[in-house]
DNA sequence: CATGAATGAGTCTTCATTCAT
DNA sequence: CATGAATGAAGACTCATTCAT
């Protein structure tokens, strides 16, 4: 009758934690980069110091977003797979996380900023690149993407997605699946032949490493 | 008494003015939206009163760059309705207008908050829109657009593109270039037909206004 | 069925005083006054609120370990008494003080703010004071001492000691000894006459009461 | 008639400059070094930022402290060297300078964590350090100097006397000159011979450099 | 008009102390 | 009783903006 019970005392940390990272995925989600941890601290009901003894500091409490952003979005890699064909795949998975990172203002910048990862974090965006790759593969396997289109590139073109949708999304919120379909049909068209678009190849980055940080 | 040929004192206003606007584009671009306007003011060689003086608020002077920037591109799209087809006058614009936004981080964020912009910046504005409209227009003749783009749609695609320029800037400068052709194959392809392209139009906005900014 | 021999918990909560004394003690002398009670906590192996249980205030801890230094003080002049000659023994005594005062950065002060000092200090102060004026009177009897030196004066000597060990401990660790001569032998010369010394009384106090408090 | 107004500009930025350092000195001798630079501000009747625009930060407004002390240590040994004697002159700036620190609770302090001093602050140290040691060479020569004692040895003593200063100010404000005569004729006696002083030489210092920073 | 000194609200962060578990 | 989570009052410092000279 004990073994259930597990450490009884962390019950309300836990919480606590759970509505810190609420609150500031919300205002950070709405307002930008520019919110106070006071702020923050307001939003979940606790006080200053409890945000600052789960994270060291703000960009700790960024880090921290953003390691669950990659879950989500290593979940929604993962989900895509199960589409029919590689495709579909890739599609479903570009439009899901233009869509994500659409709802979420400062996410990005926040990967910038939460340069020097947490151990944690730096796993997830290890593994959410090795399932994103496979998705790639697929779709290339299939003739689907466009000539020298890595994995690699794959963030890039979502955070651009991000950036019109931090810009347009107080006067028209859905405006950025304009651009997002036009991007993903530059990648991965819907359907048909590819070689008009395959006729020339991107231009090859100047490194091969990752252009810019996943978002 | 004073009403004698011109006036002396405009000389020094209008030469502070430029000095102060140099200054400011510089440190902008160089590092982004989070200059003090005492840093501008000493690389202007000027008190900061007197950027006070020409500008009401550091959202005024940013707007002031922002029309510095309007003429720039303004020239730009005139230059490039010189060219023999309006597909490559669209080609060039495009890619025109996203070098130079790439070299000049923060602009973009200047379009945002400089929203109350000046009478300056909403005519150049103006005159930007209705040029490019007609680099935009005249390629759309020739069937060389994506299904859907207009004019209104090119702010959002260069500022797009500027984003990535931010992210990508210090580790790989010109990593965003791969994505600006990508994105400027897709709206206009160098050549070749348009079918697979314009297949699926681009789904339309929720108003007919300018999604964002220009930049 | 609970009020069997002992009391089972103060077992717990003596050996928890011991460590938060010990640790705090240990804290104290290397880093000074500046030790958060969570470090105090943590080294001593237990938790900040058990540190509040054992002692009200931080002020209060500070004056634990003053007792603790008083026992050890209390000893000390007790095995000086021990010494063969008045003399031997005062400057036995002023010495082993000295020293366990450089030892110790903060104690002298911890002395200051825990002025409410609990009654158990304030015991073992006194009974320190009389068998340090014993050590200095059986001197005196000697005509070993300047005149006008009492036993109220040698916490004051002892603490000016320690100011200059906590000055000059990192880059010359036992620089004080310097000084602590300097001063043992104006107080007690180790031997010959005190005439030259005795010629010029020390002014007297404006009051009776012990200068600073004993350290 | 233009010659003699200089720059008018700076006229109130003195002044606040002085009222900031008026105001400094009396609050970090009152209070020592706890005093909130609001405080000062207050104190000196401008705002924070006014302090901040004067000093980078606390640490160098006590720099400014220190300089000015240091003056103040400059124009009292050089005072000395005009008394008759040798050892008048070594009784007289030890005396004074014990006064002087003893006046001024926290200064030591400012001492020890300016230690990146300012350039200023540097220059006068030097240059009290070489008339101080002329002060004690001239008294050796008069064989009035316990054996031993050297220039560097003084802010060690002074030092000394101050904390004494600190600790009984409140209860007994001149309580340090008890000690200060002690330790000046343990250092320099008063008269008469000083043989049996000088019968046993001072502990050497492990190094050559001066133990502790002037005061 | 130009200057730069002054202002002070606002930001991040720390830590002594309290209290629910 | 022990624990460590929570609290929030300060403190150091910044910077957009105003205003006396």
């Amino acid at each position: 009758m004990s073994t259930t019970t597990a450490r009884p005392l962390r019950a309300d940390a836990v919480r606590n934690r759970a509505l810190i990272v609420d609150a500031a995925r919300r205002l950070f989600a709405e307002r930008g980069l520019d919110v106070t941890l006071h702020d923050v601290a307001e939003a979940a009901g606790v006080g200053v110091g409890t945000v600052y003894r789960r994270f060291p500091d703000k960009d700790a409490l960024l880090g921290g977003l953003l390691a669950a952003k990659y879950e989500t979005l290593v979940d929604l890699a993962e989900q895509a797979l199960a589409e029919p064909t590689g495709r579909q795949a890739l599609r479903s998975y570009l439009l899901g996380a233009m869509e994500l990172r659409a709802s979420d203002r400062a996410l990005s910048t926040a990967v910038l900023r939460a340069a020097p990862q947490t151990q944690e974090a730096a796993e997830l965006r290890e593994r959410l690149h090795r399932v994103v790759e496979e998705v790639v593969d697929r779709a290339r396997a299939e003739g689907a993407v466009r000539r020298g289109f890595t994995g690699e590139d794959v963030p890039a073109v979502t955070s651009m997605i991000g950036s019109i949708a931090d810009r347009s999304r107080d006067e028209l919120p859905g405006a950025w699946r304009r651009y997002g379909l036009l991007v993903v049909d530059a990648v991965c068209p819907p359907d048909g032949p590819l070689e008009p678009l395959a006729g020339s190849p991107l231009p090859a980055p100047t490194a091969t490493s990752c252009v810019v940080s996943p978002s």
